[in-house]
Formats: structure tokens, C-alpha cells, sequence
RNA sequence: AGAGAGAUGGCAGAGUGGUCGAAUGCGGCGGUCUUGAAAACCGUUGUAGGGUAACCUACCGGGGGUUCGAAUCCCUCUCUCUCUGCCA
């Protein structure tokens, strides 16, 4: 959520980020959020008089009454009537504008940095690097989704969608044999890649509160998106951004403690409701799939270069697993409502011969923490909102798909990158 | 799920109608003393909104009510703890 007093003060700069991110109407947005805020003060400063006389008044009624002074005190009793009635009026106001104004800010996405690219689609997007040669693959090359039916043995397949479909429905797939165990090895390796770059661990629950779905920013802007359990009113985490970031909400941080930089395996769940197509087969799109997430919490004049730093690993992250890949830097039309900055990686997928999201990497500066209330006290003692930020590292389905495909050999099987063998015991899946 | 108890500042914990934004202890910060540290002593120490400022206002789990006046009384919701039950 964007600050009331940055828009006041920065009404043209806020119209201008909204308009590269593509908000329809911003003037009339940003015009009725100034109006707004100028009739909530105005109306807090006059409540306030009244309050304070209401206090006085009720101090001296007090005082009479002490002294024994009944009926100087019953005078000054019928004074107070006048005061209440407006009192009341004016809070009503008070609250109702107040609640417009919340409504409105909560509608604006966060402004995009200086560095994101003009755009709409994901056509405008700025290709940062593209790195690790694309696969020549063998004669009579599948898709992944082809691939698994011939995988297993006589647990083929080996990632098993019909079953899942009768269990759950389509898009919650069964990982069998090799491949469960291949699942469990890149959650391993990519928590211990993590720690290694100083991430502590944490596991957390996987189902929210509407109060962390709104921190994050989830909610209202995607309740639709996420699985919602009416019966306790709580939402199934659609990432662990959710539940680790709001670890910290309503936290003011010591200084020193940061920055704060959290790493967590969870479970994934998505709707994805109006985005199914005939295009999304397989592994490409589910409804279930595992994450492991990197999240920091810093100081403000340093939050790029912590984006800088965990772009970094998961580029390495995906230079060990031996997977070409490719940076984009998301144009103002195509990048999350949160997000100031985000980096997107694709990793290629040989046998179809395109490219698929496997992390995505943004910087919310201080929008999160807005909603959070999340802030540390500076050296001089002023409380201050933190900036937020958070990548996959790595979300597993596109990997495993483009690890299946890129390294399909002639005779059917499939190579099992050195950097997993360690971690799931096998080198070859057949 | 049943019965009971409770929710107060970073923590512990007092406060049952006015002088309470709230005692006291611990912790934190600053200082005195000390070669340094500890101890002791002194001072200071919540959040938010408004105001150029002095300062004003709100907040004692959430919401509502009674009253001139509510941390304190009433209603309601939520949560926590203890015991019983169930259970990985």
C-alpha cells in the first residue's frame, strides 16, 4: 500500500507510475485520495477540539462533585449534552471517510522503479541474460508430459496425473519412485544452497489468516485465486511469501537484526481459475506444486543491492542443476501489483521447445511493510518501514519438466544432474 | 467437543468509575563512580493521527453500550491457558 503523505506530496510522480503500470484513471485515483486525506484531517482537527472540551468538561464535573458541589455539577452536566451529539457526528464522519480513503489506497498497485521498462506484455519484457547452451536433443525427442508415461517401470507413470485426478482433481499430480525422491532432493538441495548463503530456515504454516493475506497484499486483490476454507475462514498459501513474511508483521526490528533473511519449503496451492487452456499441459500449470522461497527483510538504501544478491543465487542455483536459462526484467504492464522490480527467470524446456517460469525475483520496497506495519527504529530514533523482498529458489515443476526434456538421452532415460545424485541417490532415471 | 479461568506497555505484573497513558520489578538507553567492567545510584524509555510549534487526540484483545467521565460496569465476538474427552 502506498503511503497518504508520499502521495500528497508526490501527486505527479504517483500518476506517472501508475500510468506505466497501466492503472486506468489514475488522476481521478490519485485526486480522490489527496481530496480525501485533506477532508480526514480537517475533520480529526475539529473532532479533536470537541474532544478536548468534552475532557475538560468532564474533569471539572469531577472536581464539583468532590467538593460536594451537586449543583454547580448538574449544570455543568447539561453543558456536556451538546458537545456529545457533535462529538458523535463528527466521529462518524471521521470514520467514514477515513474508510473511503482505506478503500481507495488499497486499490492502487505499488509504483513501479525508475528502472522498469515501458510495456504491457509480456512481449516488452527486456531480456537481461541468457545463459547455458539449449540442449541438441536425441532423435524422436517428447515433452515432458510424454516422457513420464515411459518412465517407472512397472510404475510408469511416473508422474501420475489421472490418479491425482481421481484423488483431487486435475492439476494435483502423484510424484512415484524416482521421481518423488527427485522432488525431496531438490527441496533438500535448494534449503541447503540457501543456508549456505546465510538464509536461516524456517517452516510455517501453510494456511493463512485473511490478516497475513492482506499484509502481503493477496487480499483483496486475489482472493479469488487463492483456496479458501469457509468453515475457519482461512486461505491455502499460494507461496510461502505469505506466511514467512508475516512473521513480521506489526514488528518494529532492531537496527541490528537485519538484514533478516528467511528461507522455507512449502506446498503451493493456486486456483488459477479463468487461466486453464488447452496450451497448459503437464507439469506447465498445477493447482499443487512445491516452492522453496527466499524472503529478506532490509533497510531501504539497501534493498537493490539484496535483489541483486538474490538474483544471484538463483542464477546459481540453476548454473548447478545445469539448465539453460534465461533473465527478464518485467516491463510496467506485466510485473505483479505489488511489486517495484522484478526479475523473471525462464528456464528453456528442450522438448517444447520453449521458455517456462521457474522464479521470480522482486523488490516491494515499502509497499508490503505498509500493510504489514513492519518498520525498524533508525540511529536517531525514528521509526521507519523496512523494505520487503522475495524470489523462488526454486519453484520445483517447470525444473523437473525441463530436467526430464533437456536431458533425455538416446536410449529413453533420463541424466539426473551431478549437483541432485548426493541428495536423491540415483543418477539415472529409466 | 464439555467445564472453568483469563486477555493491561519489550517481558512480568498491579490497578473494580474521575487526579490512569497507566504503580512496581526486569529489560533497554543515557549518565555518575571505575584503569575497564560489574554492582550501586541518578535520569530516561509505548504506538498512531493531527498541529510550524506549545500541545491536542486516540489506543489497556476486537466491536458495541451505560455514564458528565470507563483499563475498571454491561452486551457481544475472538483468542489464550488449565482440567476432561478425542487424536498424529
Amino acid at each position: 500500500m502506498l503511503q497518504t503523505t508520499f502521495i500528497r506530496d508526490n501527486r505527479e510522480l504517483t500518476i506517472a507510475g501508475l500510468i506505466k503500470k497501466h492503472y486506468k484513471d489514475p488522476e481521478a485515483a490519485v485526486d480522490r485520495i489527496i481530496e480525501l486525506d485533506r477532508l480526514r484531517r480537517e475533520t480529526q482537527q475539529e473532532l479533536d477540539a470537541v474532544l478536548t472540551q468534552s475532557n475538560a468538561k468532564a474533569k471539572e464535573i469531577g472536581g464539583l462533585m468532590k467538593e460536594g458541589k451537586k449543583a454547580e455539577a448538574e449544570t455543568a452536566k447539561g453543558e456536556t449534552a451538546v458537545l456529545k451529539e457533535r462529538s458523535k457526528e463528527l466521529d462518524e464522519q471521521h470514520k467514514s471517510i477515513e474508510e473511503e480513503l482505506q478503500s481507495e489506497l488499497v486499490k492502487l498497485p505499488n509504483l513501479p522503479h525508475e528502472s522498469v521498462p515501458e510495456g504491457r506484455t509480456a512481449e516488452d519484457n527486456i531480456n537481461e541474460l541468457e545463459q547455458g547452451a539449449k540442449p541438441v536433443l536425441p532423435e524422436g525427442a517428447q515433452p515432458h508430459w510424454e516422457l513420464i508415461k515411459k518412465l517407472g517401470g512397472k510404475q510408469a507413470p511416473i508422474i501420475d496425473f489421472e490418479l491425482g485426478n481421481k484423488i483431487t482433481a486435475a492439476g494435483f499430480p502423484v510424484y512415484k519412485g524416482k521421481a518423488a525422491r527427485l522432488q525431496r532432493a531438490m527441496i533438500a538441495f535448494f534449503l541447503d544452497e540457501a543456508g549456505k548463503a546465510g538464509y536461516t530456515e524456517v517452516q510455517v504454516p501453510i494456511l493463512i489468516n485473511a490478516d497475513s493475506g492482506f499484509g502481503t497484499g493477496q487480499l483483496p486483490d486475489k482472493e479469488g485465486q487463492m483456496y479458501h476454507d469457509a468453515a475457519d475462514d482461512l486461505y491455502l498459501i499460494p507461496t510461502a511469501e505469505v506466511p514467512v513474511t508475516n512473521q513480521y508483521r506489526d514488528v518494529i526490528v532492531q537496527e541490528n537484526d537485519l538484514p533478516i533473511k528467511n528461507v522455507a519449503y512449502t506446498p503451493c496451492f493456486r486456483r488459477e481459475a479463468g487461466s486453464w487452456g488447452a496450451h497448459v499441459r503437464g507439469l506447465n500449470r498445477l493447482h499443487q506444486f512445491d516452492k522453496v522461497e527466499i524472503v529478506q527483510i532490509c533497510k531501504p538504501e539497501d534493498s537493490y543491492q539484496a535483489l541483486e544478491a538474490m538474483s544471484d543465487h538463483v542464477k546459481g542455483l540453476l548454473e548447478k542443476l545445469e539448465l539453460p536459462f534465461r533473465i527478464l526484467r518485467l516491463c510496467g504492464g506485466d510485473m505483479g501489483f505489488t511489486s517495484a522490480l522484478t526479475f523473471d527467470f525462464e528456464v528453456w524446456s528442450a522438448g517444447q521447445e520453449r521458455w517456462l517460469e521457474c522464479s521470480s525475483v522482486s523488490n516491494f520496497e515499502t509497499y508490503q511493510a505498509n500493510r504489514l506495519k513492519l518498520r525498524y527504529k533508525t540511529a536517531d530514533k525514528k521509526t521507519q518501514l523496512l523494505h520487503t523482498l522475495n524470489g523462488s529458489a526454486l519453484a520445483l515443476p517447470r525444473i523437473l519438466a525441463s530436467l526430464l526434456e533437456n536431458n533425455q538421452q538416446a536410449d529413453g532415460t533420463i541424466r539426473v544432474p551431478a549437483v541432485l545424485v548426493p541428495y536423491c541417490g540415483f543418477d539415472t532415471i529409466e
